[in-house]
DNA sequence: GCATTAACCACAG
DNA sequence: CTGTGGTTAATGC
């Protein structure tokens, strides 16, 4: 239990599992999130926020992996990114009118603070670098969906899939072989195509010595054949 | 018309 | 949940 704690509940000031964001606050203002913070670990498959609901703190992980996505129409969904530490969650409803407009869940157990949005806004208010790189990391997450929106648009299926198989690889895993936390369900949901349709392009990567899928992981065998695949669409 | 694409469906493991 | 095969509708030569 001692480990537990010397984990997950240390202060914001010593903190060393805060995103990029927190760094730029000094001890008085880290000190406000302190106060105003609380932890709450996650197992996998749980709900950490719901599209809809009431956003009353913004999010950063500490540790674990989380799928944030849209919930569409009937059952489906999309991904827009999988979060992982040490990202920082806070979404449009922020400025716009305090509701979550995304689901975020956990895809292993996962260490989420919880801060309160009033105090966030606080020190967006008094710390202009903060307040940049708050508009900075925003901005980039806008930036990926409009790049996902040409790739989800504009490419079929092998195109899509190669798409998401590099995004796993370059920015989330950064390594050739990574685990299948992500479900088939979660690369259709990532690829833009019915779970069906994922299994049969993963089948054909892993038949053209593409990719080697088994039963707990994945494998880019020939990472340069997804570039192409993804650039031809 | 014909071929391709990709979703939908039922179902087995 | 993972995986398979058949059917079907839309799209593009």
């Amino acid at each position: 239990m001692g480990d537990y704690f010397d984990k997950f509940e240390r202060n914001c000031v010593g903190c060393t599992c805060k995103s990029t964001l927190f760094e730029l606050l000094n001890d008085e203002e880290l000190t406000m999130v302190d106060k105003n913070k609380i932890t709450v670990v996650f197992r996998k498959g749980e709900t950490i926020k719901k599209q809809g609901t009431r956003m009353s703190h913004v999010l950063s992980l500490n540790s674990g992996l989380a799928k944030l996505y849209l919930e569409g129409i009937e059952e489906r969904s999309a991904i827009l990114r999988i979060v992982k530490p040490t990202n920082f969650i806070g979404g449009p409803g922020i400025y716009l009118d305090q509701v979550h407009h995304f689901t975020v869940t956990a895809l292993m157990d996962s260490s989420i603070c919880f801060i309160d949005l009033r105090v966030f806004k606080q020190i967006i208010d008094r710390n202009k670098a903060f307040a940049e790189e708050f508009m900075k990391d925003f901005s980039s997450n806008i930036l990926s969906v409009y790049t996902r929106l040409i790739n989800l648009t504009q490419k079929q299926m092998p195109g899509r899939m190669a798409d998401t198989l590099l995004y796993l690889f370059n920015e989330i895993f950064e390594n050739k072989t990574f685990p299948k936390i992500i479900s088939n369900y979660d690369l259709a949901d990532l690829s833009g195509m019915s779970k069906d349709s994922a299994v049969k392009v993963l089948r054909s990567f892993d038949k053209d010595k593409i990719i080697r899928v088994s039963d707990n992981e994945i494998t880019l065998l020939d990472p340069d054949a997804l570039k192409t695949i993804s650039r031809i669409g």
